[in-house]
DNA sequence: CTAATTTGTTCAAACGTTTGAACAATTCAA
DNA sequence: TTGAATTGTTCAAACGTTTGAACAAATTAG
């Protein structure tokens, strides 16, 4: 029963262009467009006449017309294994932040963590004629050709989840540190039998946590028992089964470093089930800062990543190669942001509990 | 150090266009691009000749160009006030899923709750050619206009937070009935002096379930008591301050039934820390079903939204539109998604524990 | 064997904008 | 007063693609 309308009269008007203003104003479409860019030749007069006819038709500039003669079509393309992700959700925040700042429309896409997909995707936002890319790898991405073909035509940032290449920028999470600042903590608490449930280790993140862990662990003098680093994936089920399994050990930990927050609660809920008490008797950090992890009891001390920072810098990172690069020579940057232990009352410590000097700390 | 690269031999090729392939294969661009689209005339011959040539120059068509000519960009503009909520996040999901499945682009942007801002974020689209929107409204957005205007121009779907008009389609989270089930279910468990924390009234979804409140309210011969209504931010922090102030009253509630998962945990926080037990003394049920709900102790009782759907749903409405739109007429839809109680252990009620009979229900 | 039809392609214009060159009119310098 | 410089505009081509019309060649019909 409804027409899409124009306005109230039930035309249907077309969208205004260059070319309406020129003929409305009785010049060329020439002369508005250079209106519209402020050209110094162009009158005061002439400009402000463009300008109040473009009001008056509504008039927006067609991207893809101006994209397509000045061979920019102010499209970023981001892709992450899954939006939905709170630590994925905020770095594309950070990033839209800092593109949408500089005039850049933002492009999303998710990979499912497939790398068939991925490829897909990328095709798309290729077609879409996006000037840059910035990307999460896939779980399952082993093979980066595309990528390294697709750097070679435009700008390319990868966060998070990276690969080591000469030619292309990255943004990381200090994986190793962020592991060694929890294994410290730990230490410093009291614990010494610590325990890490990891995530995949082809992942590199997950591989750089569980490298820090092991450095940490002879730093500390503590010889690594391979019983004790379980690899799952990282949800609170898997939690669950590898804590539950680790307490099967004839000598079971009396810490864990969880890779992820999630891991960290079902071992949390594991723990308490079998009455053993937190933080008094065992420990417990976990890793990425989710938000449920300051809400449940015990509070989980974790690792926190600053998942927007890391977007937003990925986002600048791409602005700046897209303004050089054209001009200067490239060279690759590697930000690397150093990721922040918080402590909570998961890790609070048997030495928190039996000194009372401790306790002042919190 | 770096040069931009096309291939290993440093020369910068540029993109392969449609004439590269009729150079190449010595006939015109009009017969490369009809051979593309398959037009029954172009032979077969030719017409892999073409494909063998695009592989080969690793040519991709320009969609700036085709969406220039064809009038059709293939974006479509997703806007929400903020991505990383996960509500959000998930629709947003949701809604990719759907469209880039029929072929679109999803162009994201935040409106921070901000009219300005969202406007022009919406501007910014309305550049880039976006085919349609689909968009969740600022919380200060009062002034409708712009996207009365906007969806005379291209079809808009709006979602979840919506403002009512002929013209335009909706999908809707029945926040009403998701407060009904809600209140239904606290009474059902023994529960009988019930507050509601409540989200600001002025925003649709919060509106509507303060209404379903008070209507549960009435359907159960309870009388409302404005005390017990109190508005606020849906954070932690505001859901302890409201809590606070409710047990302060001469006659403190039994339940709470808070408008967001956030609220509700800042009242179980209080109502513990008080010595109350819950659930067999207080009842709480949230709204969002958040992930952390699930894993913190006790386990809060929510109203699931479905986001994910949501933004699928918005996303065909959308497809749908923009497919029929020129050819039939428009007739705006409006879905109602029905949010689900979720029933866990925050709410599991006097009842439970009080008659055994009950305790098999969960 | 001629005319009509089919087949495979080319031609040319169009989508909306930008931009260097060209041009006419005005102003300035000498 | 003539030539040069400046000012304000128009011209025309270009970006990469699509598409109806036109056209030549091959095939079929009668």
């Amino acid at each position: 029963m409804f027409k899409r309308l124009n306005n109230s009269k039930g035309k249907v008007k077309k969208k205004a262009t260059i070319v309406d203003i020129a003929l409305k104003l009785g010049i060329t479409p020439s002369a508005v467009s250079k209106a519209f860019s402020n050209h110094p030749r162009i009158s005061e007069q002439t400009k402000e006449a463009v300008l109040k006819a473009a009001q008056q038709l509504d008039y927006r500039p067609n991207a893809m017309a101006t994209g397509l003669r000045k061979g920019k079509s102010g499209l970023i393309g981001v892709i992450v294994p899954a939006i939905h992700y709170s630590f994925f959700a905020t770095a594309i925040k950070g990033a839209e932040e800092t593109l949408s700042r500089e005039g850049y429309s933002v492009i999303i896409a998710q990979s499912k963590d497939d790398y068939n997909f991925e490829k897909k995707q990328l095709e798309g936002m290729m077609r879409a004629q996006v000037e840059g890319v910035i990307a999460s790898l896939a779980m399952g991405t082993q093979n980066f050709d595309f990528y390294k073909i697709l750097s070679s035509k435009i700008p390319v940032v990868l966060f998070d989840r990276t690969f080591e290449d000469e030619k292309i920028s990255t943004v990381t999470v200090d994986d190793f540190s962020g592991a060694v600042k929890a294994i410290d903590h730990l230490v410093q608490r009291g614990y010494s039998r610590i325990a890490h449930l990891a995530g995949y280790s082809h992942v590199l993140p997950f591989r750089k946590r569980i490298d820090g862990y092991k450095r940490a662990l002879i730093d500390h003098g503590i010889i690594f028992d391979p019983d004790y680093l379980i690899e799952c994936a990282p949800n609170t089920n898997e939690g669950i089964n590898a804590t539950e399994s680790l307490f099967k050990l004839s000598q079971p930990p009396d810490a864990i470093f969880a890779a992820s927050d999630y891991l960290a609660f079902g071992a949390i809920s594991v723990v308490q089930e079998k009455g053993i008490k937190i933080p008094e008797e065992f420990g417990i950090v976990g890793f990425s800062n989710e938000q449920f992890s300051s809400q449940v009891t015990p509070a989980i001390s974790t690792v926190d990543q600053f998942s927007e920072t890391l977007g937003s810098t990925a986002a600048q990172l791409l602005i700046d190669q897209l303004r050089d690069g054209k001009v200067k020579n490239f060279i690759p940057q590697r930000k690397v942001i150093s990721p922040q232990l918080i402590h909570r009352q998961s890790s609070a410590g048997k030495i928190y509990y039996s000194t009372p000097a401790a306790a002042t700390i919190l």
